[in-house]
DNA sequence: CCAAAAGTGTTGAAACTACACCCATGG
DNA sequence: CCATGGGTGTAGTTTCAACACTTTTGG
């Protein structure tokens, strides 16, 4: 009967709201094989933990919060593989608000890299990249999932983009707006952005409780 | 650090176009705990198998049936948990088509059970069915596999009722028509439905090369 | 007053909903 | 000739895509 350890990685991805770019967090392996280069934040699942507590623990470590939201993309089974010392891993993604962030611009060990442009990853931490990053833009159509990545009060405009930067592609102003306003999950507030060298936009904000899947066929 | 046993669930589907039901097959446990009540099929994964490959041969054992359609839905950590035999398992799901069954009756040790009416699973069993009708009502929306579950050559009606029973509405026969004559993948076929005691409907075919998936944002 | 982004409406095309009757076959 | 399901069209409504200019703010 064979037997294995279990790793956690994480898929931790911030939108920066300046920039427009969408970020991955990767860290410095510490430990050989592979050691000293940039890898996805990991750890291995211990006795009495899930996989979704190992996952926390994970995010709690590198990114200093401890309620974000997370959910697991898949289990990958020939991650390291050699017979002596099989490795299987779950793969969890996670989405952070880039404005709680203490250290947006990375430490020693960690660095958070635009998702169009990292280097490359050891095992099968690319796919693990690439995969989630589909899997998100799937999961994007059915939710409106994308309110964990932005401010709590954003304008329609950086929604917009949003948008823009994850689908690569770009969206008519007028319509978007007309799209997006008809959405019950959306409020707009009484207030205005700050600081911006241009006509203030309005600020809305997400109501999760008001989100309704979709249960029809097509 | 703690080792796990991992084991492949597999969450298998047929449709059965007599009855208009979809079923899931579940097979007798043969050891503890839980020997004889029905669960899952499922097995470990051994020390040179990708879980894809436990999950290809348990589909193999249960159904005879070697080319078949088969997804993960994702790993599970507390099934069977111990402390002392900690295991871990990873649900796969596969869409076969009744047609080409050979033991549609189920056999004594395994039987297919209509998705709408089954017996208490054990573990987990039962959360990882439910979890995987939701997924599969997903995936439907975004890609066409459906036909997975239908005979190769199938009517229009027949793909309706489908779609009918699987997310438990009814639809307009003619505004159905309308929309899915529109797919590329679909193709009407030179021949008519055989044996039926009424006016027999055109057959139809998928062409999975023809699908595109969707990639707008909305 | 200039730069920069916010905000707004209309029109034609396409898709969607609702709805009722005739047709082909087997028995 | 009866029962059973197969097959079809239209009209009103809604949604969608395309498109350009005015407004507000900071500097």
């Amino acid at each position: 009967m064979q037997y294995f350890r279990i790793a956690v990685d994480c898929v931790i991805l911030g939108y920066d709201n300046d920039t427009s770019q969408l970020k991955v967090l990767f860290t410095k392996r510490i430990q050989e094989p592979q050691q000293g280069q940039w890898a996805l934040p990991g750890g291995f699942v211990t006795q009495t933990e899930s996989f979704e507590e190992t996952a926390q623990a994970i995010l709690k470590r590198e990114t200093g919060i401890d309620d974000i939201y997370l959910r697991q993309l898949r289990a990958f089974s020939l991650t390291d593989a050699s017979a002596e010392n099989r490795i299987a891993s779950v793969v969890y993604f996670s989405l952070v608000n880039w404005d709680t962030l203490a250290a947006q611009a990375g430490t020693q060990d960690s660095h958070w890299y635009p998702v169009t442009d990292y280097p490359a990853l050891p095992f099968d931490h690319g796919e693990k990249v690439v995969e989630t990053l589909a899997r998100i833009k799937e999961v994007v159509r059915l939710e409106p999932i994308v309110y964990h990545l932005l401010p709590a009060k954003f304008t329609l405009n950086q929604l917009q983009r949003f948008y823009e930067v994850l689908f690569g592609t770009s969206l008519d102003n007028r319509n978007f707006r007309k799209k997006i306003k008809k959405q019950a999950y959306l409020e707009q507030l009484d207030e205005l952005e700050q600081n911006v060298s241009h006509r203030p936009g309005h600020l809305y904000r997400f109501i999760p409780e008001k989100y309704q899947p979709d249960l029809t066929p097509f």
